[in-house]
DNA sequence: GCCGCTTTGTGCCTGCGTTCACAAATGAAC
DNA sequence: GTTCATTTGTGAACGCAGGCACAAAGCGGC
């Protein structure tokens, strides 16, 4: 079963402006999964939805299958699978129901199938093109990464303003200058866009890389972008991160004026503690 | 987000083991705040929680409200402040309202009065010394940041297992063995540890990192860490990252097979728009 | 062929986070 | 001093995600 396509998906999320959020996930985006081939008479919702944490988990798994692949295993349990990526079985049963019914009761998963269907759903049967912008410090390791880490992820454009730079390979591949992101990109058919400029170029650099067709944005400048409603848009902020990281250190210090502690970030549910 | 905390469920049964999951937040994590030292009658409202989620929005606030100091700005609305962070100014308002009450009603809220108090939320009062591990590509991107992305997060250790590195200064800092994390975590007083280096090492590293008391870990390698209970760690996973947008991007070619999209996707303030 | 063990798949419950909507508070105008 | 326009702060509703626990479903042994 499963074929393609999916029939429209009766959610409609409202989506807003969007571009933020570095950390949290959006909430319920929940997306429509391939879902089977429809032919009209359809008993009742086929379509399904995977909802965005469990997509960023399904990558995780995909990962640590490769692995357990590579080093010949066939198949796993739940319970296997859920320690090595350090959530909760049942969650990562729920997650994999996303895909459809792939499991053998009493048995497990066989490996290779968990990551054929994985693959599918995640849209990684097909290559992604991705150009990088601004090739600074972290352009240039971005650049480097070489077909990023995981294959289906070939960098084959790069960007940047500098004169200097124009031309020159980088990684193997040569910069170009930003004004011919979109023209490139469109020619190219590149579909992800990496943003490492500085971050008052960011905006501007989004814009030109709609403008030539890119799909999706990896933002690494602390700007929100103000995208197009079908554009999709993920951050990561290191000084989001580190502030978070911060934030932890301070409560804890809060949390223990007198060096004692315990407890610290246990707590069933809601930390509790009282200074 | 993303990613974090992992703490919950008391139960006995698996552990936790945490360290996992990049974008999206764990849940209902909610933190003791610092409180102020305020010598007014404090009615009660002495410790509250703030969910993760919005302290990773509390970040974003800071740098926005940052920005506009420095532009002159001396108050803003929720409205203003939430458009600009890409937010629901209800939600901007709940955030703020963790930090205490700091507006005034009919007028706003003043900028400085707020960044001072997202500061001393978030940590920022005092500097965290942070280490970085793995100097390749990303690892001398993040080396360079000089003082990482805004003040507060010294670079004060860079740590690497090739020999040819050792004592090379890269961004001022001379790059020490991998065998000597303990030891200089320890002496310089180091608090977050950047890990970028292979999986493979990965978690060795971040067990000399724990060794040598450092509280906080970034982990930039494409694995599920273990991390002893006090010890709190934040992922950023490219090629989650880049899966995650692949999925997108399948999704969204599913549900437009032909072409065709309407489903015009309102908005709760953004634009409109059908094509 | 039947029984029992193992492991999946999932219905249900719980709880957090988001959003709505409104009362309270404040400044300005008169 | 009173009223009006504004904007905050938050109680309550809602929805999603997480986790538990169990029924369903294979597999192997007898």
């Amino acid at each position: 079963m499963v074929a393609q396509r999916g029939r429209r998906n009766g959610a409609a999320a409202h989506k807003r402006t969007r571009g933020g959020a570095t950390p949290d996930a959006d909430n319920a985006p929940t997306a429509e999964i391939p879902a089977v081939a429809e032919n009209g008479a359809d008993p009742e919702v086929r379509a399904k939805s995977i909802p965005e944490a469990a997509v960023a988990r399904l990558a995780v798994y995909l990962r640590i299958l490769s692995a357990m692949a590579e080093q010949g295993a066939t198949t796993v349990s739940s319970e296997e699978l859920s320690t090595a990526a350090g959530v909760n079985s049942a969650k990562l049963r729920k997650d994999l129901s996303y895909l459809g019914s792939y499991g053998t009761r009493g048995v497990g998963y066989e490996v290779a199938v968990l990551v054929g269907q994985i693959e599918r759903v995640l849209g990684l049967t097909r290559q992604h093109k991705v150009a990088v912008v601004g090739i600074g410090n972290l352009g240039h390791a971005l650049a480097n990464y070489g077909g990023f880490p995981g294959r289906g992820f070939p960098v084959e454009a790069l960007f940047d303003i500098d004169p200097d730079l124009i031309g020159v390979p980088v990684g193997g591949i040569p910069v170009t200058h930003l004004d011919d992101i979109p023209q490139v990109c469109a020619d190219r058919q590149i579909s992800i866009g990496v943003i490492a400029t500085p971050p008052a170029a960011a905006q501007t650099v989004c814009d030109r890389l709609v403008e030539g067709g890119v799909q999706c944005i990896l933002n690494f400048a602390p700007v929100v972008l103000q995208v197009p409603e079908h554009v999709e848009v993920r951050k990561v902020d290191l000084a989001v991160e580190l502030q978070i990281l911060s934030f932890h250190v301070a409560r804890r210090a809060d949390n223990e004026p007198n060096g004692k502690v315990a407890e610290s970030t246990v707590a069933g549910n809601g930390a509790v503690l009282q200074s």
